[in-house]
DNA sequence: CTGAAGTGCGGAACCGGTACAGCAGGAGGG
DNA sequence: CCCTCCTGCTGTACCGGTTCCGCACTTCAG
């Protein structure tokens, strides 16, 4: 019991494979009684369109790829990558697109999936995520002429359209609520240095301290991890000049770092106030619940996908900006505790 | 500048369609040195096998499909699905196989999707989850002759190869081990009533009270949100006949617990012993460390892709047991106080 | 009654590969 | 020297659709 084909439809209803696939396509060349009677065959026969044989006659893939350069293993640990995924489907599920997800090892490695992709037809588009200073891929892509679309800072795209959020704004508010609580001193554990909008938010806070007229601040970098963000807060803490307050780059090294607190005998947010890059659940059910700048990763994830599938369609498009994550203050930030 | 085809590279090698086709395959048919020549002119002009072309003729899709039947903004509320896909993924890149993802909002539309893949050539195979009791898309799976696999207990997933771990023996274990500490009213916070899992769950918690001479023990079902998780707490510790120990059926919800347990100045573990369905790295960044049962989730996915990835290749299969997740006693759990 | 325009449909080519039969030409055995 | 076998390659059909072109027939204006 094979798939049925057109040609099955074709005989069965009497006429040619022209007038069934102008009757299945909707275009004009056929009367309406034939095309009823063809779609009824159609149906009862259980008939789906060859994407195959659509595809080799220039036709979509309806399908846009997302490659993953990190361990397949680590995918998980951040909430990011879901978050995105859950957005980007949001947009692609309604029209019927499928995402293709796989992990590489490298850049080289990504790219190279890609001309693969886009040379064997199987998507129509890619989304590039995890942008770094002077990424490889820009120029790779800029050769190639899939459509694609950067989640990060324009700087860092170059000519592929990005997606992006104002993270050097977030990091102000953040820098200039804190000065405003009293705060001097404020450390900053970030993400990986190479990251693009690592580099921005870097830049950010040195120039949120200066207006501020707080001395030069201390920024630690990490791989994300609640335990290397454990490890760069006892750091901070046990050194000569200890922070008031620290701004972390995600959620989890933020709830590292309160465990950390807690161990040294700090009372968060009396000796110390604590912030944290990207909201989740984990932020709310510590104690205390945990300041933080809160972003809707998900429309980040749907923005992209939108862009992208209007460059599939050859719509133009430009640069695509997404609100700025938000400071939301809970308990984990005070004015600091006079020594 | 279009893709090259094998014709291209045949004209400028001077020799047929066909023995490009041989050459490039690695198929006999053609001296060394004509393949040697054709090789190097398909790498010059970076000659792609159409995907479409192949497919046409029989070929494998060489992707996989996932349909999730969750919300696409909550796919990433919990750790569980991205963990699989990671693991799913540490099979798939290998082997170069893709994963295409799509969210549904129904058993429904997942069914129609995996038709619609299925007829479309798009895919190889097809992964199951989120099994529930009398799960609708068994049968249908059966009906198509699509290569799938379940993720969840045999007797859930019918005739359909299952990838199961004996969650039952896990429960077991963590009752036998509360009994032992000298708990006797224990209570399990569980999760979508309808999952199969949690059926086989609810029973072996039941089982495992009665083989402990513990009373019948109290089970709230929740949707796995930390809202629900801490509203469930509340009430069972507010209840006339409180638990002494309560075990979650995931790490979010035994965090929201915790938070609960402490706002009600109840002390973890003195007052209260608390276990988690899932490791993760919130269950050891708050305090007390939670006692966990832990299991390679990944190694869930990638076991479920092997057995797909055999049923594709249409060898035999069969139902295949990874290992039940262990308990890992932490902070959260002791003897009870006396009253 | 003739010519032009429009409708409904079919034939054939094509997309980029693969499968299969067959055909030269050289080697080797009898 | 003839016959067979093997090697290396080509021609052709085919997968399941789409698209272009054109044909037969009807309709209607002149």
């Amino acid at each position: 019991m094979k798939r049925p084909t057109i040609a099955d439809i074709a005989r069965s209803a009497g006429v040619s494979k022209v007038a069934v696939s102008y009757a299945l396509n909707d275009q004009p060349g056929v009367s309406e009684q034939t095309r009823a009677k063809i779609k009824a065959i159609a149906r009862e026969v259980g008939w789906r369109p060859s994407n195959a044989a659509r595809a080799l006659n220039g036709a979509k893939a309806r399908a846009v790829g997302l490659a993953v350069c990190r361990p397949a293993r680590t995918l998980s640990v951040e909430r990011f990558f879901m978050e995105l995924i859950s957005g980007i489907e949001s947009e692609l599920a309604p029209r019927s697109i499928a995402l293709m997800l796989q992990t590489v090892t490298s850049h080289d490695d990504e790219i190279e999936l890609y001309r693969r992709w886009w040379g064997e037809g199987r998507v129509d588009g890619a989304l590039l995520v995890d942008l770094h200073d002077d990424d490889v891929r820009i120029p790779a892509f800029a050769a190639m002429d899939l459509p694609v679309v950067a989640l990060g800072p324009p700087e860092a795209a170059g000519p592929v359209p990005a997606v992006w959020s104002d993270d050097g704004a977030s990091i102000h508010e953040t820098v200039a609520y804190l000065a405003a609580l009293g705060h001097r001193h404020i450390a900053r554990v970030a993400g990986l240095p190479r990251l693009a909008h690592t580099t921005v938010r870097d830049a950010a806070f040195e120039a949120g301290c200066r207006a501020a007229g707080l001395p030069e601040p201390v920024m630690v970098h990490t791989d994300y991890s609640g335990d290397e963000g454990a490890r760069a807060t006892r750091g901070l803490l046990i050194a000569a000049e200890r922070p008031t307050a620290i701004v972390y780059d995600n959620d989890i090294m933020a709830v590292a770092g309160l465990s950390v607190a807690q161990e040294l005998s700090l009372d968060v947010p009396r000796d110390l106030s604590l912030v944290a890059w990207d909201d989740s659940p984990f932020t709310q059910v510590v104690r205390p619940q945990l300041t933080a700048l809160t972003r809707d990763i998900a429309e980040y994830g749907a923005c992209a996908a939108r862009i992208l599938l209007a460059a599939v369609d050859e719509e133009p498009v430009a640069d695509s900006q997404v609100p700025a994550a938000r400071l939301v203050p809970r308990a984990s930030t005070s004015a600091p505790q006079r020594r």
